[in-house]
Formats: C-alpha cells, sequence, structure tokens
DNA sequence: CCTTGAACCTCTAGTCACTAGAGGAATTAG
DNA sequence: CTAATTCCTCTAGTGACTAGAGGTTCAAGG
C-alpha cells in the first residue's frame, strides 16, 4: 500500500497530477483510510506508470483511456490499439519534419543578427520576412 | 483599409484570434466604423503577418511580444531579440531530438502488434513497459 | 500520551492559445 | 429595399495540468 505521495515518487508524476487522472476516470478511486487519505495497490502504481509512459510519448489523454480500456481486450477489439499507435507514429513523423524545416528557418534568423548592430536589427526584419524562409508553413 | 474578415484572409489568422491578439494588447485597437466594426490598416497588416510568422514558428505569445516592443531599438536593445532568437532555436531542437527518441519507440511498439493477435496485444505490454525503451525520458 | 511538522484533503482559479456559440447589429450586392 | 453575409460583444469550453487557500491526518520523537 502506497500513499499518494509515495506513488508520485515512483512514476514521477506530481501528486495533483494523479488526483487530476482520478478525476477524468483514468485512475480508479483507490482505498482511503479512515482518515479519508488515498491508499494504492500495486495494480494501481502499474497503471498510473502505463498513463505516464503514453503521456511521455505524447498521446493525448482520451488516446491514453483509449487504449487503457482495452486492457484484456482480444481479437479485432485489439485492432484498436494497433491502429492508435500507427496514428500516433504517422502523428510524430509529421510534428518532426514541421520542426526541422522551423528549424532551419531558425538558425537563419539567429545568424542574422551577428556582427553589425548599427542600425536596425535583422532579426527583426527576418521573423517578420516570409519570402526568405526555405520551406512553407 | 480592410475589415476584420479580408486581413483574416490576407494573413491565414482566424477572426476570432484577431479579436484575441486585441484584447491581449498584441495588435493596436484599429479604427472603427460610424458602426463599431474593425478597419486596419497596412501597418496593422504587417504586424499580424509578424505575429503569425512568428507564432508558426513556435515562439509563444510572450516572446512575440518582447519582439514587438523591440521595434525601432537599436544597440543593446537590440541583443534581446538576438537572445530570444537563439533561446528558440536550441529549445527546438531539445524538441526535435526528443521526438525523434519518441518516434523509434513508437515504431517499435506499433510493430510489436503485427501478426499474432491471438493473446493479448504486445502494443498494451509495449506502452507500459519503460524497459525496453532504447532511451530514457 | 502529546506535540510537531510533513504530508495529506477539497476546492477554486489560473495557465496558454485559442475556439465555439449565442444573440444581435451593420454592411453590401442585387 | 431586402436578403445574405459579415460583423459585434460576451461567455464558456478545450487540454493537461499547476498553484494556492484553508484545513485535516499521520508518523516520529520526547
Amino acid at each position: 500500500m502506497f500513499t499518494i505521495g509515495e506513488l508520485s515518487r515512483r512514476t514521477g508524476v506530481k501528486v495533483p497530477t494523479i488526483r487530476f487522472y482520478e478525476d477524468k476516470g483514468l485512475l480508479p478511486s483507490p482505498e482511503r483510510t479512515a482518515g479519508n487519505q488515498r491508499r494504492y495497490d500495486k495494480p494501481s502504481l502499474d497503471r498510473l506508470q502505463f498513463i505516464k509512459h503514453t503521456r511521455d510519448l505524447g498521446l493525448p489523454l482520451a488516446d491514453v483511456e483509449a487504449l487503457l480500456s482495452l486492457e484484456g481486450a482480444r481479437g479485432d477489439e485489439l485492432d484498436r490499439a494497433h491502429e492508435i499507435a500507427e496514428r500516433q507514429l504517422a502523428d510524430l513523423r509529421d510534428r518532426i519534419s514541421r520542426l526541422q524545416r522551423l528549424e532551419s528557418e531558425l538558425a537563419r534568423i539567429a545568424a542574422a543578427c551577428d556582427g553589425q548592430h548599427d542600425h536596425v536589427c535583422a532579426v527583426l526584419h527576418a521573423f517578420g520576412d516570409h519570402d526568405t524562409c526555405s520551406g512553407s508553413h
């Protein structure tokens, strides 16, 4: 049996966030002591770790919830889990490539101000200037 | 003179978002017609375009505001602009590398479910299993 | 047994950057 | 002049928390 603070330390999820997950129905309401404090068991720890990990991967809570509801599922239902993973992967790849385009542009902008500080800084112009961008966005 | 709708079409910023920027003080309150409708001029268009572009680059509005306040600045003040650009670049590079680590992990997870649908799907296990991750997060 | 301090409780409100919708007024094209 | 479109303000909702107020419970030391 763990207190909420112990659960927090073991998973790296902050205490208010754990209560927030309970509110949202992602974590079942745990047992309480006579004094109304939460006491968690091992399955709760596992479930929270699952949530933490999937959140770190960038999945929205709605998807985490969908995956959690598939626990113990089999056959066709499992296609849903696979589908979520695939969709997230595609989404992630898209985000990476967009960020990479922005990286090269930002590098250009940061470089624009080096050296000549006399007149109006080129950074300000470069931020506003879409035409000199490499990619489109 | 443009209506808010025209400004929206020209910049790609949605109408409610333009009003939101005005509320936040990022865009100065424009002139109004006798019937209380907003009419914008070219400088407003330029300013909104600057905001749009910097937002697309992922800068938070607080930074956009800081950059806007540097308009017409010179000398030491311009170091602030340069500093913001550099900080954003560092931040962006960090985000990209973290996402790339997650990409390889998600690819592993998506692959885990292919083929064997008999028992509990490996995707669900893989999502919860931190030990098999390549990197740390 | 009693005290002290840390950790716990609930609840409200704030964050960021919008987005949606209600209910109504102004503008513009035919 | 009418009808369609666009505009106005205002409130509330989104996602995923985070912060703070004000109060209670627990565990350890004396």
